[in-house]
DNA sequence: AATCAAAATGATAGCGCTAACATTTGTCAA
DNA sequence: TTGACAAATGTTAGCGCTATCATTTTGATT
């Protein structure tokens, strides 16, 4: 009992008796055993993490934060891939509460029915990221993708861009709260046309902005601007227009959304909305841990804001931007 | 025991007993505790993955395969993070082996002696990925990166490029490997030169490519074409180039590794070296539930091998490459 | 119906740890 | 020195499963 104590609160123990155990565990290699501890303490020091795409450049950032900030702490990270899918998201979320984690880090709003309740029931920890909004289930880290839309949209008409056009792929929650912001900000400037929304339910990829914008250009030819829904196909569409001897950003602008490294190092380089994902894992990982030690934070909800870096690909008066 | 024994092996117990015993699961919304489980069987389920990046292109697509191939198995994911450091690979080695895994999957042939030695004595499955060598541990899917940029840079000689360079980025053991092959492929056909190497240890980004080439031509001007030790410093390269006005393939060759989905997309079109990511996670993951099943594959050690695939970035003919 | 092996089910103990409480040791003021 | 209290250590039981072996049931064969 005393080394179990000696090993968990080493100071609930004396020195002498915490440093003649530390060189028996030191002698005898013993590590202890995670699923006795688990069994008998009826908890884990497991924190699942949700996320819908192991690929997607946005998550692995924001996975990355996460692993960072779990190193060298006692918090072990479970990973589940949800794969964009309700269904798997629950069988996941359901999976990971019989292991009685310590706490739960998933993805979004809009989870369905039935993990609502698994997760409003459920006896750990639960922080929710990449998204701002009401009534979280305990925790929330994000920002609003809706503002941020609605930020790059105004941006493209500042440029002076009056025909805006939006490409995006596999509509997911977010996905549609941009494409709801950039309606927004388009129709109340009188410059919205429904016929410039190309959008599809493939996966996002390089190859697919370019096809995008071309399906886009055949429909609505008069379109001087998109905002993507997200950086690859930002840069898709960029190759796609730079073949057609578009010029950007004179006859047509493009802006991104996430702000990839690679945006900045592109040649045009190109407009994007910066997001924190890193910051958002890191801090995510921070406030399970601290909320796991009895630190609370704040307030519950944590809006972490965004950035439209404008650069080239929409800067009409020349391109000096970055 | 009964219960325990219909849900694990249905088919020791009579039909009658296991709809009984389904239905009151059913109603009770029983779920085993896996930490008891563990604890009384001495091992568990988990598979724990190591991999050098969670957001790594190259290492996101191998996890995508093992999650998918894994999904809906009983076999469950347990990802660790070295970040490139053989100390973190070590640590991470012991906590997941303190955790009576199932099986190891982790990335390449170097690990630190005190890991070696930890796997040699682990009591679970091993197989290595990314990389086929001799002496595996237990098993190996991969393929041989010396061979895979001896083949690109046998490319590059072939479309008539006489001064081929090198960028690196982020020196790990494998992109090591690809630089030797480089450098032996341009030894036997007399056009090596060390001043047309050029790499950092600071990790790959698109603008570090870029950066990479813009040092390449300041040192070694008269350099007309390089291999890129993966896709992110190509297509910074090509960028870079384009700002310059250097002419792409005409003037300066450009070839990548991996051969990351935009490579195609790209505007020109860039050449990469094809490897089979996707499907070297998928394998791992199958090979290691066969072998836990007692389903041996036929030999340790898999070869996925590579392809070249050539495009505009290289096409000196005049660009008819795909 | 009696016999036997195979199939199905059941009883028992224990996996390695920790919660809860019990006891011992140490410390300080009176 | 003593008592009172806190700090440190120890005792006990049990977390929820599964391995092992024991027993019962089933069904085929004589």
């Amino acid at each position: 009992m005393t080394v179990s104590r000696a090993l968990r609160n080493p100071d609930k123990v004396s020195v002498k008796t915490l440093n003649k155990i530390k060189a028996v565990v030191e002698r005898l290699g013993y590590v202890p055993d995670p699923a006795a501890s688990a069994l008998a303490a009826g908890k884990t020091n497991v924190i699942g993490v949700i996320v819908p795409s192991v690929t997607n450049n946005v998550f692995s950032d924001v996975m990355r934060g996460i692993y960072e900030e779990a190193e060298g702490s006692k918090w072990q990270i479970q990973l589940g891939n949800s794969r964009y899918s309700p269904i798997e998201e629950e069988n996941l979320v359901r999976t990971f509460l019989s292991q009685k984690p310590a706490g739960l880090i998933l993805s979004g709003l809009d989870q369905s029915e039935a993990t609502e309740n698994l997760l409003r029931s459920a006896d750990c920890r639960i922080l929710q990221i990449m998204e701002c909004g009401p009534d979280p289930y305990d925790m929330m880290i994000g920002f609003s993708h809706v503002e941020a839309s609605m930020a790059a949209t105004r941006h493209l008409l500042e440029a002076g861009y009056r025909r805006p056009g939006y490409i995006a792929a596999r509509l997911d929650p977010r996905s549609q709260r941009r494409l709801q912001g950039f309606q927004k900000v388009a129709e109340e400037a009188g410059v919205f046309s429904a016929s410039r929304i190309v959008t599809t339910p493939r996966p996002s990829t390089v190859t697919l902005g370019g096809e995008l914008v071309a399906d886009l250009l055949s429909k609505a030819p008069e379109t001087d601007a998109i905002l993507c829904n997200n950086d690859d196909l930002a840069l898709g569409a960029m190759f796609e227009c730079q073949r057609r001897g578009l010029k950007i950003p004179e006859e047509f602008g493009i802006c991104g959304f996430n702000d990839l490294e690679m945006m900045a190092a592109a040649n045009p380089s190109i407009t994007s909305v910066r997001t924190f994902r890193l910051d958002m894992g890191r801090e995510a990982m921070r406030w399970m841990g601290n909320a796991l030690s009895g630190i609370e934070p704040e307030s519950a909800v944590a809006d972490l804001g965004y950035q439209v870096i404008v650069r080239q690909s929409t800067a009409r008066d020349g391109g000096s931007a970055n």
